[in-house]
DNA sequence: CAAAGCTCCTGACCGC
DNA sequence: TGCGGTCAGGAGCTTT
């Protein structure tokens, strides 16, 4: 599913395919994703010049020349194909999700597909860009110093709730989902059910380092597999990417020397994974 | 406030 | 081969 690292990979694919590129018209094959699509969408989006292709934790917004910005959300498996000026629609191509399509002036193509629906599509004044509710709320991005230990230390010093969930909270950093919560508890050596008020500055301040050197590492990576997209099939959906204990439950943990078996609880709902050597839960002091 | 539960959806997977 | 059941999960919304 596309966290904040695959939404970065898709924008750099779209950027040079849509900035400065005038949306012709738009197709839409159906009323609503997960949420209606906005009053007018097509109208509103046909014939605007796209600015600026940028994004913010999850999402992807688009910068027009109307004074109104675009903004997608991918859900759980939305994902782009992106087809140049002349590209034809693959053959072989699955088109049974394929839910909006932007005609470009240049006769490029821009088709989202999204079988779930979890995706949705808002369109608002870009001046108001600061009120949009999927905005407004938002925490720091993980990706630089926009985060910074102090900070996080103030905001989970509230929280008794277990760190897995606190991490997941898009108001205290926006753009973690799942798989890089579980990756930077592990790195970080916190178990997930640690209540979040109980990590110590230090902790606070290694998962932050932590924090920003998994997400660079994965924009990274997900830079290196754009040349795909660029090669081939054009398909901007998620990209191959290796995790320490995402997903590999029942495995050896990989730090070396460790080996322990990676398990796997859940959490309001969620999976989470975690080397129970590297991750201990605090014990529980009983009194006697 | 914090926190937990509910909801949306369909492909993949499993057991029979 | 087909069928029913279960699971995954982002985030807004509702409830406690």
């Amino acid at each position: 599913m596309p966290e904040l690292p695959e939404v970065e990979t898709v924008r750099n694919g779209l950027a040079p395919v849509m900035d400065g590129n005038r949306i012709k018209t738009v197709q839409l094959n159906r009323p609503d994703l997960r949420f209606p699509f906005p009053e007018n969408f097509a109208d509103r989006l046909s014939g605007a010049k796209v600015h600026k292709t940028a994004r913010r934790a999850k999402y992807l917004l688009f910068h027009l020349d109307t004074g109104e910005t675009l903004l997608c959300h991918l859900g759980m498996s939305g994902s782009f194909l992106a087809l140049k000026t002349g590209e034809a629609v693959p053959p072989d191509r699955n088109t049974k999700h394929d839910h909006v399509l932007f005609k470009m002036s240049d006769d490029a193509m821009l088709i989202y597909n999204d079988p779930r629906r979890f995706g949705f599509m808002d369109l608002f004044a870009t001046d108001d860009m600061d009120k949009s509710k999927f905005l407004k709320n938002l925490g720091a991005e993980p990706t630089g110093n926009e985060i910074s230990a102090t900070k996080l230390l103030q905001q989970l010093s509230t929280r008794k709730g277990p760190i897995k969930s606190a991490l997941l909270d898009q108001r205290i950093i926006a753009g973690l989902g799942n798989i890089y919560v579980c990756e930077i508890l592990f790195r970080t050596g916190v178990h997930p059910a640690m209540p979040a008020c109980d990590l110590t500055p230090k902790q606070i301040e290694d998962m932050v380092d932590h924090t920003r050197n998994i997400i660079r590492e994965a924009i990274i990576s997900g830079g290196s597999s754009l040349k795909d997209f660029t090669n081939a099939d054009g398909d901007l959906g998620y990209f191959q990417h290796s995790f320490d204990v995402y997903g590999r439950n029942d495995q050896p943990c990989r730090k070396p020397g460790c080996g322990h078996i990676i398990e796997r609880i859940v959490q309001s709902g969620r999976s989470s994974f975690y080397c129970p050597d590297c991750q201990k839960q605090r014990l529980k002091k009983v009194s006697a």
